[in-house]
DNA sequence: TAGCTGACGCAAA
DNA sequence: ATTTGCGCCAGCT
């Protein structure tokens, strides 16, 4: 069944668990378009699943990258309760 | 159908 | 180590 990319991602980031973090590459990857990451993030903000945690996908330099309201600050608070540890904006594995 | 945009990635300086 | 510029793909108008 003809399947969008937009669904596979919202699938795959809807498998991270809590407490773990997903590069936008993995993620694309992960959807079956490795070099979609770009894709990835503009169906991110377009997506406003609540069963999707958009807020665990977060760039490969393990910067959090942005976020609908607030930006990189309230993703990493978000992280950072859901026991992801982050350092100075970067996420720390 | 074609063109533009963007929650990115990587290389170079 | 950090910053700047270019390239990339899918989705939207």
């Amino acid at each position: 069944m003809k399947v969008s990319f937009k669904e596979r991602v919202a699938g795959v980031v809807r498998r991270i668990p809590a407490g773990a973090v997903m590069t936008y590459k993995e993620v694309a990857a992960a959807a079956g378009h490795p070099g979609a990451f770009r894709a990835v993030g503009s169906l991110m903000k377009a997506n406003r699943d609540p069963a999707v945690p958009c807020h665990r996908v977060v760039r490969s330099d393990l910067r959090p990258g942005e976020y609908n309201r607030g930006g990189e600050r309230a993703k990493i608070a978000r992280l950072t309760d859901e026991g992801v540890t982050v350092r100075d904006g970067r996420v720390k594995r």
